[in-house]
DNA sequence: GAGGTCAACTTGATTT
DNA sequence: AAATCAAGTTGACCTC
């Protein structure tokens, strides 16, 4: 047997600070004080390896069964072999993510880990909750978003209706003062004088002014 | 039966 | 190369 199909058969327990690495690098990263160092006896890797899989797949086939034994619609089972069925999580099993989705969006794998087994469900089953959920989640904001937008651009398209219309009764001043001939004070004809290269200007402080120096 | 919801899947990008 | 994510899609199931 060569030195590369043995597998490391030993296994640490470390006592000390470090631990569980938060972010995107979720790998332990303990630097223990305190170290044990158990050895078992080796066993081919291939040997293992075949034993973890039929593991596996033996715990997967169990919860399967599990899941499919808490439906309680079975009539139809004979017609859905094959067939996608569809999970659908028991109340607590959703508290309990939702209680985690609200401490933290995403999952380390041992999170993800520990939570499967807290529900009885697989890893990936927990991972692909928290995916749908961050896109259910990002999905609602941008609702909110929207409505927001919604609104600010009916506030602003209100206010420019507002300003066309008080633009149109200065115009109309203004005509009527020069058909009568009245004559624009020198402040008067300086405002006016702005309109026509377009600087900035208070239309209202304006229309004040023309009525209260022309008229 | 139409439409909504949601778990599961696919794909492509990114990170480590 | 593997793990993870977002975005998009599929399909089972439910409600009206």
């Amino acid at each position: 047997m060569g030195e590369e199909e043995m597998c490391d058969t030993t296994l640490g327990l470390g006592i000390g600070k470090g631990g569980w690495k938060e972010g995107k690098d979720r790998r332990c990263e303990a630097d223990p004080a305190v170290r044990l160092h158990l050895w078992f006896p080796s066993f081919p890797k291939k040997e293992i390896e075949e034993e973890e899989e039929e593991e596996v797949e033996e715990e997967r086939k169990q919860r399967l069964i599990t899941k499919r034994k808490s439906e309680e619609d079975d009539d139809d089972d004979n017609k859905l072999q094959g067939a996608r069925k569809k999970l659908r999580l028991n109340p607590e099993q959703s508290n309990i993510l939702e209680e985690s989705f609200r401490a933290h969006n995403t999952l380390t794998s041992f999170q993800k880990e520990e939570l499967a087994q807290k529900l009885g469900l697989l890893p990936r089953q927990v991972e692909v909750w928290f995916q749908n959920r961050r896109a259910r989640t990002k999905l609602k904001q941008t609702e909110v978003d929207c409505e927001v937008l919604r609104t600010w651009c009916e506030s602003l398209r209100d206010e420019n209706r507002r300003l066309r219309m008080e633009l149109q009764e200065l115009r109309f001043y203004t005509e009527v003062s020069k058909v009568e001939g009245t004559r624009l004070c020198s402040s008067c004809e300086e405002l006016m004088s702005m309109e026509e290269k377009g600087r900035g200007f208070d239309l209202g402080k304006k229309r004040a002014r023309v009525f209260q120096l022309c008229n």
